[in-house]
DNA sequence: CCCGGAACCTGAAGGC
DNA sequence: TGCCTTCAGGTTCCGG
């Protein structure tokens, strides 16, 4: 499920190859996904656009377009983006293909998408974008006091808070379970009750996960993968995420896996507090 | 504003 | 072997 390191290891993956690119032909296969402008807009207004910059927001990829324009991708759980130097598009066994670019390259930008939840906005701006996203937490304003001020007088788990995009952009249930299990916080403790000490310790937390994330290119547990098809390594230096029954690395206690807003949440029952 | 739960999706995994 | 149920989790929407 790509979370911030992910989304930066395909913005960096595909930077080389898409800049100064221009797409000549776009096929959408799952019209839902093309939430911005019209479908039929959205089609017509792609073709003869050069990529001038890719960026990265939270979880959101964006392309910005020679017309000014943003186009906006996000992956959601399943969704992956394969840069093709020769994509046919007949069919090469690639599956869950939902939209196709070609580029005056000759090659091809493919969105797959098992579960078809991903999307893509044509956007003039990205006001919208900006105005439900919080910090990026691995920008030099992004302080440990303005960590702490984001938690104040919040009464949900610290996990939930984690997650909420709009409390700080890019982390989702893998890179909050890590970061939580680094800082030796209980999952279930309420924001608000973390002492300065420890909300310190996983402010740093953070930024140490999600760094070694993006050094790692990714964790590749379920369908993400780099655009050249090939997966991240991030999984196997997971201490908690995915390892509900497996002994703490730390303790040896096992990894319990209990439900937080519906979503698994994996901790050390004994080290984490 | 804050919080939690349902809906959107469908392949994978597990039970019988 | 095969059918059925449950699980996975980011975002958006909705109700309390």
């Amino acid at each position: 499920m790509p979370e911030l390191p992910e989304v930066e290891t395909i913005k960096k993956d595909l930077l080389p190859f898409l800049i100064g690119k221009t797409f000549t032909t776009i096929n959408v296969y799952w019209p839902r996904m093309a939430l911005e402008p019209s479908f039929d807009e959205f089609c017509r207004q792609i073709p003869g656009q050069k990529v001038e910059e890719i960026s990265r927001r939270g979880k959101y990829l964006v392309m910005h377009l020679s017309s000014g324009q943003a186009l906006v991708f996000h992956m959601r759980m399943t969704g992956s983006l394969l840069y093709m130097q020769d994509f046919d598009s007949i069919n090469k066994g690639i599956k869950y293909i939902t939209a196709a670019f070609g580029l005056d390259s000759g090659a091809h930008l493919l969105f797959c998408d098992r579960r078809k939840l991903g999307t893509i906005a044509l956007v003039d701006n990205t006001n919208k974008l900006e105005n439900k996203l919080g910090p990026e937490p691995l920008d030099s304003n992004f302080t440990s006091e303005a960590f702490k001020s984001r938690l104040k007088a919040r009464k949900a788990s610290i996990k939930a808070i984690l997650c909420d995009q709009k409390v700080i952009a890019g982390i989702g249930n893998m890179y909050a379970d890590e970061s939580l299990f680094t800082a030796r916080i209980h999952p279930l403790r309420p924001a608000e009750n973390l002492s300065e000490a420890e909300m310190e310790q996983l402010h740093q937390a953070i930024q140490e996960v999600l760094l070694r994330g993006i050094a790692n290119a990714g964790a590749s547990f379920s369908d993400y993968c780099r655009p050249n098809g090939e997966p991240g390594i991030q999984q196997d230096s997971f201490m908690v995420a995915h390892r509900g029954g497996e002994p703490c690395h730390v303790c040896t206690t096992p990894i319990v896996r209990i439900p937080i807003r519906n979503r698994g949440t994996y901790f050390c029952p004994n080290c984490q507090v």
